[in-house]
DNA sequence: GTTAAATTAGACCGATCGGTCTAAAAAAGT
DNA sequence: ACTTTTTTAGACCGATCGGTCTAATTTAAC
């Protein structure tokens, strides 16, 4: 990795968190510059403009979110125990703390910034698809009834989870969340056969 | 109403939908001053500053859409028709087409603007209790099974909403809204008696 | 170690930001 | 109708915005 590489990846790191917690727009350069203790030039020597940076940044809070979230999958034996470390991840990690990068981002993102937008578009559809996948193996290993309708079990799983991170953030305490959670792991359970 | 309170109520109803649209930080005096046709004189003759016409335009927002909540809740005679009127107000309603105020203002509030954060906790708040008293109340009419939990229910489908809301505006497509919804509405279903 | 290329600092740019102020205009009180 | 009060227009303010450019420095090649 060249020494622009490495200054690039650098700055992704330190303004990622902070556009993530006050948005692209809300988001100045000097604060990236502070974060990131470089003057302008240092800056857009690597980026051509505070977009790319957003962007980017989208990029590298979704990958992070995602690498842990299919580790917890990866490392589950079973369908349930795969949708439950999932869950779990959702429930319990620090990432989400300020806001699931999807939430936060997407609600930004308006028609004005379709790149971002259609950003926001591809990660939510691999969120659910993570979980359909887990309740299609599911089914297919005949864990699962085949009573469970993937498709939607997915996108009511992911719905509620984006809410219950929206209301964790603004309630600052995390009950409503473990009862969503609670509440997708019981309804899971009874499609268990 | 005096002349300034209608001014300062137009500018209200000119800016709300801007300002859930593009954001708090995101919108900027000019747009204001676009969207009402006057110039800064005249907006800040009747506000101190940009952030309280965003606390204003959220408060109005957020009344608007509780009016027509509250209205479909008011035409439903019994539990399952107050609760479908409501549902079907989040569904099929043009007002969160930009995204539910809440949904909107709350990712862009962080910790920096705690009045902002307070305002929309109150609002979820509401919007959970809208829920939770359709439900107790069938519970005490016996029209609902009192094995449902009004508390977690309300919490999960009041998340699930606001998932799908968010999925609406980026997908772009209100087929998710739709199976959430549908489900939802099942899941009443089942507790009837 | 010297040189060529890549990278960065920071002065600088025009535009725009949110906000102030005064003078004119419009409403309201009498 | 006249006067007082309220309200508005828009010039103006300093600060900050995102972004450019050049000179200096650092890195990499040889």
């Amino acid at each position: 990795m060249s020494k622009a590489e490495r200054t690039r990846q650098f700055i992704i790191e330190a303004s990622a968190p902070i556009i993530n917690k006050k948005g692209m727009a809300g988001t100045s350069l000097s604060d990236i510059m502070e974060a990131t203790k470089l003057a302008k030039g240092g800056i857009y020597g690597n980026f051509e403009s505070k977009e790319e940076i957003c962007r980017e940044s989208f990029l590298y809070l979704r990958s992070q979110l995602s690498s842990k979230l299919n580790t917890a999958v990866a490392e589950g034996k079973s369908s349930k125990e795969k949708l439950f470390n999932l869950l779990n991840v959702y429930s319990n990690d620090i990432n989400t703390i300020d806001g699931c990068p999807i939430l936060n981002f997407g609600a930004e993102a308006d028609d004005t910034n379709p790149v971002m937008k259609e950003q926001v578009k591809k990660a939510i559809h691999s969120a659910q698809n993570r979980f359909f996948t887990i309740v299609e193996e599911g089914i297919k290993s005949k864990e699962l009834s085949a009573n469970i309708n993937a498709e939607h079990f997915s996108i009511k799983v992911f719905a509620m989870i984006e809410g219950a991170i929206l209301c964790r953030k603004i309630l600052g305490t995390d009950v409503q969340m473990k009862i969503v959670i609670d509440s997708i792991k019981t309804e899971f359970e009874s499609y268990l056969q």
